[in-house]
DNA sequence: AATCTTATTGACAACGTTGTCACAAAGGTA
DNA sequence: TACCTTTGTGACAACGTTGTCAATAAGATT
């Protein structure tokens, strides 16, 4: 490994000189850096991060904690965010999945602490209030997609009540008023959330909320949930006063919707208008028709969450801004105006 | 931070007595380790990732390279598989993602460098050969889910012939003579072998391979591809004599196939067996008939390509295995048996 | 009793970097 | 000429850890 020292030795300078440069110091001479910098080209030298860490006691380094956010197709969007936001001045992600497993979680933030990480994102697989331990570590704490409990900490979340209410504002502009709702786990804040909204939809709109037309899609504890959707859509649609949308918790269950319409021979969306949520590519672009859908935006929690980090050593103690991320309508071809 | 010296001074050690505790070295008297231990643990000490990677020259972090794998569903399961061989030996993974730009790619294998990381697991998202600049990193480098095309760099890769095989031969198992095949792009290496692996199939059930039952169901460049499944499939499907099953490249494919179905009224298997590749769960266990699938072994790649980096240091220059691992068919409901 | 092991501990240096301080040279001002 | 400022550079220490080697104490062997 190439050191300062031996640069300096190649370059008949001091070590000092060839550190000033590698850092931009502005107190060197022109000619001097021009023919350093050469020489550290020639050799190859990249600093040590380790040595740099150790003087400083500061790393360059983020840890991205998560219960299983970097390991399911949902949401891996929050890590190409933070990855684009750390990009821009040279810094490094460290992921650690906890698979929900506490032991494991202290023992990461034994690991962040030890690494020197400046900060911390810790980014929930659904959106819901988390109780954080002792996280026995001193430095700035964002969560993502997931709030404490005591509201003692900043966080990034996505606005499920803004989503709720596009989902339902839009249906019922264009001119639904069965709609039915499938719903994700009510035990998520954000299925309480987008509620909220859509009965502020329909409010507006002088439609009554029919509580009979919503059911819950997903059932189960919470990271092995079983996907009802289907069996739900079916009870629904065979009904002869059937909704003549459905408005779904998430894209997975949508599909489950698509398919139940296809078991009854319903065409989409002709016969029934589907509403998505998470905007999941794998799923709203491919399906045909494809999805119409509310997009969870997750590339931008993340990329927010890591400048929230950088904010957070400039703040004082008590910082703990909830921060709202829009969840954007996308309106592609599974729901249709009625006449 | 609480140092080695801190709590030497509070334990009333030296500070290397304190250093072999934390290292579990034998050669401590258990009364003394037990009592500083207690320190240890009271002043809640960790040890300094910096100054250990300094004095030792080497570091526990592993370096995760890839296009986009980290990033896109399809293949999140590397890094869970990565994650957990590492915290095996409490080793961190550091994650870089290239978006496929080779000047940033430069970058991160400088900072991989920096890092002093042990080992660059570089992961492709898709199955290809792979060529590789000139890595400016002179530590174990195992490539995942795609091999350099000079074939000088361990690998591992699922075993695509044996997917493609298993594909065919379980429908041929079914009674299906007609099958149709929809393929991933050519320019993927894992499509020619797939296809090899089918025609092997083919062959060992004495049924003649129709070449005009195959075609392309993702067009365009790599990263951004336009999915036609779903037209592909529909002209198949109009044909009188068409096919009693379909062979798609990917879960994705397999799902516009169903909504080709769909729209057409047949009904998945009765009319028409689906077979996929991927066993992407949103998709796969999702459906309605669950999807038939051959599973991607993301999880097993990732884990194993870990373990590579780890015996690779044992080994000599030339080391340049090509580690396969099986594609397992997973059966659900949407192929049948023909009578 | 003298010597040799073995077990346990500590002093010290070194890893590569950067912050602090000092020094020399050059230029400007009185 | 004497003094001050600015510019460019270097010597040295320190960050927290571990490897090397030495020192001491305790026990075993002759």
């Amino acid at each position: 490994m190439v050191t300062l020292r031996e640069v300096a030795e190649r370059a008949g300078v001091s070590i000092k000189t060839v550190s000033r440069i590698v850092n931009g110091d502005a107190a060197v001479k022109a000619e001097t850096r021009d023919a350093v910098l050469l020489h550290i080209k020639e050799m190859n030298y990249v600093p040590d991060q380790a040595a740099r860490m150790m003087r400083s006691g500061t790393s360059n380094v983020v840890g991205l904690m998560t219960d299983a956010v970097a390991t399911t197709p949902y949401s891996v969007d929050i890590v190409r965010g933070a990855q684009a936001e750390l990009k821009r001045d040279h810094k490094t992600l460290i992921i650690a999945n906890t698979d929900g497993d506490p032991a494991l979680e202290a023992e990461y933030w034994r690991m962040f602490r030890a690494h020197k990480a400046v900060g911390v994102i810790y980014a929930a697989m659904f959106h819901r209030s988390q109780s954080m331990g002792h996280p026995d570590f001193n430095k700035a704490v964002v969560l993502a997609n997931c709030f404490s409990k005591e509201g003692d900490r900043a966080s990034v979340i996505p606005d499920d009540e803004g989503g709720g209410y596009a989902q339902a504002d839009y249906l019922l502009k264009l001119g639904h008023r069965r709609i039915g709702i499938i719903t994700l786990s009510p035990m998520i804040e954000a299925t309480t959330l987008r509620g909220r909204g859509m009965r502020r939809a329909f409010r507006e709109h002088g439609v009554t909320f029919e509580y009979d037309l919503e059911k819950v899609g997903a059932v189960g504890p919470l990271m092995g949930e079983t996907v009802v959707a289907y069996d739900m859509a079916l009870s629904m649609l065979m009904k002869k006063n059937r909704p003549t949308a459905l408005i779904c918790g998430n894209d997975v269950l949508a599909l489950q919707v698509f398919s139940a319409a296809a078991h009854l021979g319903l065409s989409v969306p002709q016969d029934l208008s589907i509403m998505g949520f998470d905007d999941l590519k794998v799923i709203s672009e491919t399906l045909r028709p494809a999805l119409t859908t509310v997009a969870l935006p997750y590339f931008e929690i993340g990329r927010m969450a890591v400048e929230m980090v950088k904010l957070a050593s400039d703040e004082k103690e008590g910082w703990a801004p909830k921060v709202l991320v829009p969840c954007p309508l996308v309106i592609r071809e599974s729901c249709r105006a009625l006449v």
